[in-house]
DNA sequence: CGGTGTGAAAACCTTCACAGCG
DNA sequence: CGCTGTGAAGGTTTTCACACCG
């Protein structure tokens, strides 16, 4: 984390703990549906279910933004929707553009998500010319000789990297000389940039080792409980834990 | 985490700590990319800038592992990569099918790092009839009625959900039910899965909501210092920690 | 001498458990 | 009475700093 795991040494962001933050989007996303349905209100335990956290965690978490629930009731769906949003800056839209419009980039621009919640694609950017003019999700792809000027145009601070490893840097640097602030990297490369640029990475095959590592324990343990003991039959208790934080997946080789 | 974070309550996977499991796979990328180079050797130092951390950490996560290193000289690169790979489960290779085979699902069958490190897709599926059959990157669709048989002849035990979020819960509880006990999910929901069953969840809207709440913390600094002082030039210093671990990112809306 | 390996300290995060308010 | 909000305890992760070895 992902991963997350996450960003910068330490961190006071008006005081509130990074581990927090990437859980307010979970907390989000629940109240969201939660609000679809009417429903007025909702307490930490039912809203903890249904964001897959324990309600302890999710009380502490709105602690650090405020007294925002009614003792003896719960929270205010709405209400919390409105301050989570706040706080995580989504009352404002945020122009975004998605640089490599390869399988990856065309799937991150057809995506729904963006639109709904703060977020607009304001370019599309490929450094094949055949591509340029082309329309993917209705928006026509333009070539990287352009960048800096779209993203000036368009007043962009968040950028999406979707290009092939190699090419991963340099588009970085400039995107980052063109004056983006925060960059979710798909590339399977480690960018380097200046303090004051956050950048967060979506990393397919490290996720997939994490488990491929879990997975060959289970066999190990499982191997042993043969030989030793009764196998315990799996019983569905809610949940593990999911996602890294973080830490923290995304897309292409190792 | 995505990270991020990211599985059991706690664990004592023969003693490796989740946080170091999830920065394996890290530098492991490093070390192959040293070795494609033919370099024999590699220093903590050297080693951890390549793969974004800080050397101490470095050290103390591969302490987990054994002493692989050599005082006064650092780490053999092939022997480490062997090492790491071993601990990772990558020197068997893994089955893994896709279900759901939208733009991302493409994307993902169309991505090269599977072959590369361990993983192979063994099958692809999809609920809609029109793609039964179809081709992508070279392997047919399968259509969803048949998930349970392919998962048995294939003996797969990780799978990766790239549907809508209405159906995942659906397919991940037929995947469960079928033997499947990884689970990679890329849809926007809260997976509930009997114990025993690993999830790691890849999710685009929340990274970008996570980078959204530090660019907007950004931007009230950057008044504040204004209003207040001279503003700081951006000096290169490398890099900002990457990465939810786990956290951890993905696609599809809030 | 140079760089690993590691105890010990510090920072951070989660969980407990309960006081206190509506 | 029920549920929030939170100090305090417990656990995990990071960082420090240095002993020790090749």
């Amino acid at each position: 984390m992902a991963t997350g795991r996450t960003h910068r040494p330490a961190t006071r962001s008006r005081g509130i703990p990074e581990a927090t933050v990437a859980r307010l989007p979970l907390y989000l996303r629940a109240l969201t549906a939660l609000s679809e349905r009417s429903v007025p209100t909702v307490s930490s335990e039912e809203l903890a279910a249904a964001a897959g956290v324990n309600s302890a965690k999710l009380r502490k978490d709105f602690s650090y933004l405020g007294s925002y629930g009614t003792r003896g009731v719960g929270y205010d769906v709405e209400y919390l929707v409105y301050q989570i949003s706040r706080e995580l800056g989504l009352t404002q839209d945020w122009p975004v553009v998605i640089v490599g419009i390869g399988n990856l980039g065309a799937a991150l621009a057809n995506y729904g998500g963006f639109a709904s919640r703060g977020f607009r694609v304001a370019a599309l950017i490929d450094a094949d010319p055949a591509l340029t003019g082309k329309p993917v999700a209705g928006i026509p792809v333009q070539h990287t000789d352009d960048l800096e000027k779209i993203i000036q145009d368009n007043g962009v601070s968040i950028g999406v990297i979707a290009t092939p490893a190699g090419a991963a840097q340099q588009v970085c640097d400039r995107l980052v000389a063109a004056g983006v602030t925060s960059i979710l990297n798909f590339a399977p490369t480690v960018l380097s940039v200046p303090d004051g640029v956050d950048v967060r990475k979506v990393d397919l095959s490290i996720e997939l080792q994490i488990l491929a590592f879990h997975e060959q324990r289970k066999a190990g343990e499982e191997a042993a409980a043969e030989a030793a003991a009764v196998p315990a039959a799996a019983t569905r208790g809610d949940s593990a834990d999911q996602g890294p934080d973080g830490d923290v997946p995304a897309v292409m080789p190792a």
